[in-house]
DNA sequence: GTACAATCTCTAGCGACTAGAGGTTCAAGA
DNA sequence: TCTTGAACCTCTAGTCGCTAGAGATTGTAC
C-alpha cells in the first residue's frame, strides 16, 4: 500500500485538489513524501478519507466530521456525542425540508396563476413586485 | 421621498451593507448623493429593492433576479421567460427536497440503529467508517 | 457648538471546494 | 539511457451572497 494522490483519489472517489484541501485544513494528516516531494498514502489514509467522504455525502459539515473522527479514535468512550451530532444534523435537514416545501408550494402557485399573457398581466412579476401581496412566512432558504 | 440608506434598510428589511452590495453588483442603480456623499433613495428604489428581497426570499439567485427585473421593465413582452425562470427554480427546489428526504431517512436509520453503547459498537461510526456498508445513492447535498 | 449615531470606503472572511498558471517528477516505452 | 507526457507540485484567485470590521467623515438633535 503506497498510493499516489491520484490512486487515492480514484479509490475513494474524492478529487485530487479536494484531498490536498483536506490536508490543508487538517482533516487529513500530512502524508510522507517521495524524494521528489510527492505524497504517498497508506491504508489508514484510505479509511480516513472514506469516512470523510461518506460523512460529506451525508451532508455533515467539516467541523462535525472533525468531531466524529476524533470520537471514532476513542472506541471506549460512550457514543452519545456522536448521537448528538447526527441528531443536530437531522434536525437541520428537517428544517430545510420544511422551508423548501413551503417554497415549493409558493412557486407552484405562482406558475398556476400565470396566464401566459404579456408581462404587464403576469402574476409572477406582480407577486414579486408587490411585496405585501402574499404574507406567507418562509425563512431564508438558499 | 428622500431616504437615507438606513431608512431604506428599515423600510424594506434589507440590511445596509446588503444594499451597498446590491449596488456594487449592479442589482440596484447608484442613487444620487448628498453634498457629503451619502446616498439618497426614492420610491423607485423602494420598489426595486422590495422586488429583489422578495425574490431572494423565494430563493432566486441574483442572476435570475436580474433577468426578472429586466423582464418586469418590458410590460409588453410575453411573460414566458419569467415562467421558465420560475419553473427552473421550482425544479431545482424539488430536486433538493428529494435529496434531503433521502438524507433524512438515512440519518433516522443511523439514529435508530445506535445502541448508545461505547463508540466501538456505535452503528453511526461504523456506517461512516465502512463506506460500502450501505449503498444508498444520494447526490451531493451541501 | 458639540456629541454621537449614521454614513462612507475598503478589505477580508465565511464554507467547501474548484480552476488555472507555471514548474517538477515519475514511469513506461524505445 | 533517454524521452515523452501524464501526473504531480505550490500558489493564488474565484465561486455565492453576503457579513464584519477598521478607520474616517457626515448629518442631526440638543
Amino acid at each position: 500500500m503506497d498510493l499516489s494522490i491520484g490512486d487515492l483519489s480514484r479509490r475513494v472517489a474524492v478529487k485530487v485538489p479536494t484531498i490536498r484541501y483536506y490536508e490543508q485544513i487538517g482533516l487529513l494528516p500530512a502524508p510522507p513524501r517521495t524524494e521528489g516531494r510527492q505524497r504517498r498514502y497508506g491504508a489508514e489514509d484510505v479509511s480516513r478519507l472514506s469516512f470523510i467522504r461518506h460523512a460529506r455525502d451525508l451532508g455533515f459539515e467539516v467541523d462535525a466530521i472533525r468531531e466524529l473522527l476524533s470520537l471514532s479514535a476513542r472506541p471506549d468512550q460512550p457514543c452519545e456525542p456522536a448521537d448528538r451530532i447526527v441528531l443536530r444534523h437531522l434536525e437541520s435537514v428537517e428544517r430545510r425540508i420544511a422551508q423548501l416545501t413551503l417554497l415549493r408550494s409558493e412557486l407552484r402557485h405562482m406558475l398556476d396563476d400565470c396566464r401566459h399573457g404579456p408581462v404587464r398581466e403576469c402574476r409572477i412579476i406582480q407577486v414579486l413586485a408587490d411585496h405585501d401581496e402574499c404574507r406567507h412566512e418562509h425563512g431564508k432558504v438558499s
